[in-house]
DNA sequence: TTGTAAAGTGTCATAATCACACAAGTATAG
DNA sequence: CTATACTTGTGTGATTATGACACTTTACAA
């Protein structure tokens, strides 16, 4: 076909915020580059789109082959388009965020890309304009915590209370009060408590409790909103 | 440069959906395309992005092109990226909502183009994934009107409590009792109160407002909150 | 002058939010 | 075996925000 002929084509990047959390802190796995330009230095993870792909696949393998994982939470966050972004040729990033539980990943395709997580607080200087869309991104994840139950994401599949509070601390970077939460997520009827107790916290070890996407579907049809308030 | 000679590039594409707020009704302004593919059939206005030419600044041109404006809201939407979109050439579409007050826009332009207003409950069949597109753009106009007060962009510059009042029901798609309405308007403390009337509604006539740009930086300054709820 | 159409105004009951402090359970150390 | 240390777990009441609700005012037109 020849009816687009006058248009120019652009390199179009794709690049991936994986968020994690441990430990009380919300981090970003980050590469260290071994391919020019900036090499050496830290940035998200990336590739370039192909003509036969879509963009939300090629985010989907670019996570794959940096986690091994699949079936995880990605959605797209913006493009970024400033000509100049990228020294060595115009190039758009359509940046994708995803949220994954940290256990899960694979340790061995990290190393091979010299991936390394970071504390949220603590970013080392990013190529290009990474830091940006990093910033964005946990714009993003505040917005997309209070609004959905997307937090789980970032947990193992059983999770204690105060883990899933210090999650929430950690993304809308506040304190809360323990009760206040407690009662703000019980009302909510999308949680099954365990009977099972997790001991490695603390002496009296706290119940264990797991996300029900059936009892929240059931929940939101019957009018209750998920909302948890910074 | 040769460093990145092995990757594809792509058609972007830039498309605009264009809102406007006339005789309470949330509108659209699109084009019946006189060019392939797809000609004599209605879509959103778009073009190409150029090599040299921000993203931002390609859907400020396009804007500009259709309307006459310049300096008006506009905001990238979504990245639509699907491979078959378009049926002549893998294309993406990078998207930029906008709200303009309708009296504004040159119609000797849109009357070039074949453009036309269409309510947002009458929307024709539009080409490739426009649909998708301005139902995406509605959603993101509920969220942003909701926590930012954006809605003045579809207004003139004066206007009355109940123009207001029907404004925000248009976006939400609901109804509102107009004293719970004033009572958070008033409490915003974001308005003017003019001394003039509108009579052109009713016998009456109501007072003219105008929104008050610093008073709302003052406002969100000492902790108040912008927030319309549905 | 009277009718009409839309604008403008206040109260109260209910629900949501927020601040706040002590007891319970258990592993470990003495 | 007892005491200690550490973290979990639980309830109330005051304050604020929300939502439902109906009549009066204004000014134009007949």
């Amino acid at each position: 076909m020849t009816l687009y002929n006058e248009y120019d084509r652009l390199l179009v990047a794709v690049d991936c915020i994986i968020f994690g959390f441990h430990g009380d802190q919300l981090k970003l796995l980050l590469i260290k580059r071994d391919f020019e330009p900036e090499k050496g230095k830290w940035s998200l993870m990336g590739g370039f789109a192909k003509k036969s792909e879509s963009l939300d696949d090629a985010a989907s393998r670019i996570l794959m082959s940096l986690t091994g994982l699949q079936e995880v939470f990605l959605e797209q966050l913006y493009c970024f388009n400033q000509v100049d972004r990228d020294p060595v040729e115009r190039t758009i990033s359509v940046t994708y965020y995803s949220l994954i539980n940290i256990e899960d990943h694979d340790e061995e395709l990290s190393k091979q890309h010299d991936a390394s997580w970071f504390d949220l607080g603590e970013m080392p200087d990013l190529i290009f304009d990474h830091n940006e869309i990093v910033d964005r991104a946990h714009q993003r994840l505040k917005y997309k915590a209070e609004h959905y139950p997307v937090g789980f994401e970032l947990l193992p599949p059983k999770f204690t209370m105060p883990e899933l509070q210090s999650l929430y601390e950690a993304i809308f970077e506040t304190e809360m009060d323990k009760r206040n939460f407690i009662k703000r997520i019980d009302s909510l009827g999308i949680l099954v408590k365990l009977n099972e107790k997790k001991r490695t916290t603390g002496k009296k070890g706290a119940f264990l409790y797991q996300f029900d996407e059936d009892k929240y579907k059931q929940q939101m049809k019957t009018g209750n909103k998920f909302q948890i308030k910074p």
